[in-house]
This record gives C-alpha cells, sequence and structure tokens, in this order.
RNA sequence: GGAGAGAUGGCCGAGUGGUCGAAGGCGCACGCCUGGAAAGUGUGUGUACCCCAAAAGGGUACCGAGGGUUCGAAUCCCUCUCUCUCCGCCA
C-alpha cells in the first residue's frame, strides 16, 4: 500500500510511476487525495465535538458532586446535542476512511527509476548471464520423459490422487528433492538467513499484508471452513512474522528464510507451459526475506542477487538475470529480477526465481516499523524477499542439461545430499 | 468438543462508572554521585490521526477485537478472538 503522505506530497509524480507499470486507473489518485482531505475535515470536526462532550461531561460530574442538579441537568441535555452531530461525523468517517482505503489498496507499487517501461516478457531487460547453453545430442529428452524412464516422477498418480499438477516424486526423484532443499536451506543459512519453520495456511490478514489480497485472490487455494489461505509462497508466512513490529535500527538487517510447499491454482494456465514440470499447484521452494533500513536496501536487494546467482553457478546450470519491465513486475514490487535458467532439450528458458524489493509497500500494511535512531520518529522499513531457489524447474533443468546416453549426471555440490553420483545406470 | 478462569503500557502488576493514558515495580534513556563501576539518587520513557511553517504546545482515539448502555466506560452489557486449567478425543 503506498503512503498517503507520498500521494500528497507529488501526485503528478504518483501518475507518471504508476504508468510505466501500465495502471489503466490513474484517476485513483485524485480520488484518494480527494477522500482523504475529505477525511482530515470530518476527523477534525469529530475531535472538536468530542472535545466538547469531554468538557460538559466533566462538568456534569463537578455539578452533581457539588450538588447542582439543576445545572448539571442542563449540562446533560446540550452533551446529548452534540451527541447527535457526533453520531453523524461518525458515521461519516467510517465510510470515508473504508473508501479510502478501498482506492488505496487498488494502487500499485511504484516502480524503482531503474524499471524499464514496457507491457510484455519480452520487453523484460537481460542484464546479466552465465554459463555456456549445452549442445545436446538430437535425441536428447525433455525432463518428462527422462522422469518416466528413470521412475523419478509419476504425473498421472498425482493426478488420481489429486490433479493435474501434483505430481508425485519417487525413489531417488523424491532424495533429490530432498538434497536440493537441504543444499540451499544449508547456502542460506552460510548466508546469514535464520531459518524457520513457518505454517503453511495463514489468514486473511497475512495475505492481505504481504499483497495478495485482494490481488490474487483467484490465484490462492482457500479454506473455506476456517477463512484460511494456502501460502503461495513462504514470503506470507516469513513476512507476517514481523506485522506489527517495531524495530531496533541496530537490529537491521533482519535477514530470514524458511522451506515450504508453495501451494498455487494458477487458474488460465494451459499448454507447453504446463507441461511437466513447468508449472505446478503444488511445489517446493526455499525463501530468503530480508528487513532492511530504507537508506540501504538496494544493496541489500544485489546481495540477494548475488546470492541466487552463486547456487546457479554451484548447480552448473546456465542462467540469465533479468530487471522485469513495468508490465510484467508484481503488483507489490518496486524493483525485480527474474532468474532464468536454460532448458535444453525444451529449448526455452525457465523462471526458477524472483528477487524483489518491496520498499515500503508491505511494510505499510504490515505495520513494520523502525525506530529512526536521528529523528526518534517510527519509519517504515523496506522488505525483501526471493526465491533460493524454486524446486521443480531447477529440477526439470538439472534432468535436461545433465542428461547422458546412460543416465543423469548429479552435479558436484548436490553428492552430499543425494547419496548418489548418478540416476541410470 | 464440554466446563471454568482470564486478556491492562517493553515486561510484571494495581485499578469495578468521572479527578485514568492509566498507581507501583522492573527494564530502558539521560543526568548526579564515583578514580571507574555497582549501589544510591533525580528526570524522562507507548501508538496513530489532526491543528501549528516548524519547534513548543494543543485536540482526539486506543486498557484483546467489534458493538451497546451512559452526560461520562479500562471499569457495566452483548458478540467474537486468543490464552490458561480440568474433562473428552487424538498423531
Amino acid at each position: 500500500m503506498l503512503e498517503l503522505n507520498t500521494i500528497r506530497a507529488n501526485p503528478e509524480d504518483i501518475k507518471k510511476r504508476l504508468a510505466v507499470k501500465n495502471f489503466a486507473h490513474l484517476h485513483l489518485i485524485d480520488t484518494v487525495i480527494a477522500l482523504d482531505e475529505q477525511r482530515k475535515a470530518t476527523q477534525q470536526a469529530l475531535d472538536t465535538a468530542l472535545s466538547q462532550i469531554n468538557a460538559l461531561s466533566r462538568e456534569v460530574g463537578d455539578a452533581f458532586k457539588a450538588g447542582k442538579k439543576e445545572e448539571a441537568e442542563m449540562l446533560k441535555a446540550q452533551s446529548i446535542a452534540i451527541k447527535e452531530t457526533v453520531n453523524q461525523l461518525e458515521a461519516d468517517a467510517k465510510q470515508n476512511e473504508i473508501d479510502l482505503h478501498e482506492a488505496l489498496v487498488q494502487l500499485p507499487n511504484l516502480p524503482h527509476e531503474s524499471v524499464p517501461a514496457g507491457k510484455t516478457p519480452e520487453d523484460n531487460e537481460v542484464v546479466f548471464s552465465h554459463g555456456d547453453l549445452p549442445n545436446l545430442p538430437e535425441n536428447a529428452m525433455p525432463h518428462w520423459d527422462l522422469a518416466h524412464k528413470y521412475r523419478l516422477i509419476d504425473f498421472e498418480l498425482g493426478v488420481k490422487i489429486t490433479g493435474a499438477g501434483f505430481p508425485v516424486y519417487i525413489g531417488k526423484g523424491a532424495q533429490l528433492q530432498r538434497a536440493l532443499i537441504n543444499f540451499f536451506l544449508k547456502e542460506a543459512n552460510a548466508a546469514g538467513y535464520t531459518e524457520m519453520q513457518v505454517p503453511h495456511v495463514v489468514n486473511e490478514e497475512s495475505a492481505f499484508a504481504t499483497g495478495q489480497l485482494p490481488d490474487k485472490e483467484g490465484q490462492m487455494y482457500h479454506v473455506g471452513i476456517d477463512g484460511f489461505y494456502l501460502i503461495p509462497t513462504a514470503e506470507v508466512p516469513l513476512t507476517n512474522i514481523f506485522r506489527g513490529e517495531i524495530l531496533k535500527e541496530e537490529d537491521l538487517p533482519v535477514k530470514v528464510c524458511g522451506y515450504t510447499p508453495c501451494f498455487r491454482r494458477e487458474a488460465g494456465s494451459y499448454g507447453k507451459d504446463v507441461r511437466g514440470l513447468n508449472r505446478l499447484h503444488q511445489f517446493d521452494k526455499v525463501e530468503i526475506v530480508q528487513i532492511q533500513h530504507p537508506d540501504v536496501s538496494y544493496n541489500t536487494l544485489e546481495d540477494m542477487v548475488q546470492h541466487v546467482s552463486g547456487l546457479l553457478q554451484k548447480l552448473q546450470l546456465p542462467y540469465r538475470v533479468l530487471r522485469l519491465c513495468g508490465g510484467d513486475m508484481s503488483f507489490a514490487s518496486a524493483l525485480t529480477y527474474d532468474f532464468e535458467v536454460y532448458s535444453a532439450a525444451q529449448h526455452r528458458w525457465l523462471e526458477v526465481s524472483s528477487v524483489s524489493n518491496f520498499e515500503t509497500f508491505q511494510a505499510n500494511r504490515l505495520k513494520l516499523r523502525f525506530k529512526d535512531t536521528e529523528t526518534k520518529k517510527n519509519r517504515l522499513l523496506h522488505t525483501l524477499n526471493g526465491s533460493a531457489l524454486a524446486l521443480p524447474r531447477i529440477v526439470a533443468a538439472l534432468l535436461e542439461n545433465h542428461q547422458t546416453e546412460t543416465g543423469i549426471t548429479i552435479p558436484e555440490v548436490l553428492r552430499p545430499y543425494t547419496g548418489f553420483d548418478r540416476i541410470g545406470e
């Protein structure tokens, strides 16, 4: 949620920046400002009336104590008269607040100045790439065939148990999952992130605070009976740990990580995008989250990008880093880098990580602040997060890129975790 | 799931209709004391919105959440949430 003060300070600039995200409802800015003016006026009138009532109430008490019954009754009558005004003003203020909030939550975060204009993924900027694209033989197999051949993943079995997009991992396939999770967690720990085990279902408040609600309502699984949501990413519980907190400046940055399954309805997806492991309804991911001082959060973003780069290099996967254009960025993000690995048998890039700085957008909803030691005032913090990493497409790329005639070679760094160095004969 | 008890500031804890944003203690900050520290001692110490150019100052709201009664609610009533104890069920 954007800060009211920011919007008030320079509405035209806000509109320009939102236009970079191709945000269509720029008139909402004017709506917000008008509603805020109205809010202030109403609040002032209300505060004044309440102040009068408070004063009268004190006088009523004094009058009764002094035995001046008639005077007390008279004062009471005055107070009751004001009360009618108060009731009306309170109703107005409440409605006003609802309207203002409704308008505010529709506004996406402002893109950082480095965000390129653009509408589609084609407009994203490649800022870095690493590794040579593997030259596989003609008969190289896509991962779904490899998974079948070596009996690593059974997609049909998942359909039977739940539905499409819920695969069953078998034997070395399952062990590879576990190995990757452990590898990612260990790397994150080594980089100073404290590991957290968090709930996989969250309440509405949490889903709202990180920006999934109301923007992505239809993309989350909803547990109707209790009003909970299955987490689409560990970002939600990991960030909500800090909801409502006022941190000390010396405790920054806060670094946490966690492994969770992620649940996404992925309504509207189809075709080659959802083949095999490319897009699942349930998948595993290790997430890293940092909470940082506003002045240095972009350095932190770079650190996180370096961390993810390191993981991909250790796994010997060719990858590239994209700076997302305004149109491809998420609602809550100010700047996002996507990581894509090259899937050699599919001849396409697959997104495996997304690292973002949300600046104060989430923090404003979270009410996550720190005490500024200089000004002694509370300020909103910056939140950042990134996948480090999401498993399925990593597995897809590992299987495809590291396949040989007789099996699949496990990268050196993973062997201590898998306990085997190849799949196949 | 059943029965009961409870929820007050960073923490503990008083407060059952007005003088309560809230006693007292602990903690914390700053000062005094000290060669230095401890002890002692003094002062201060929540959040949000608004008025004010700003500071100073002032107003309003907040005692789990939401409603209600009342001139006036931390205090009375209702609903909900959470915590604890006992019983039941159970990995």
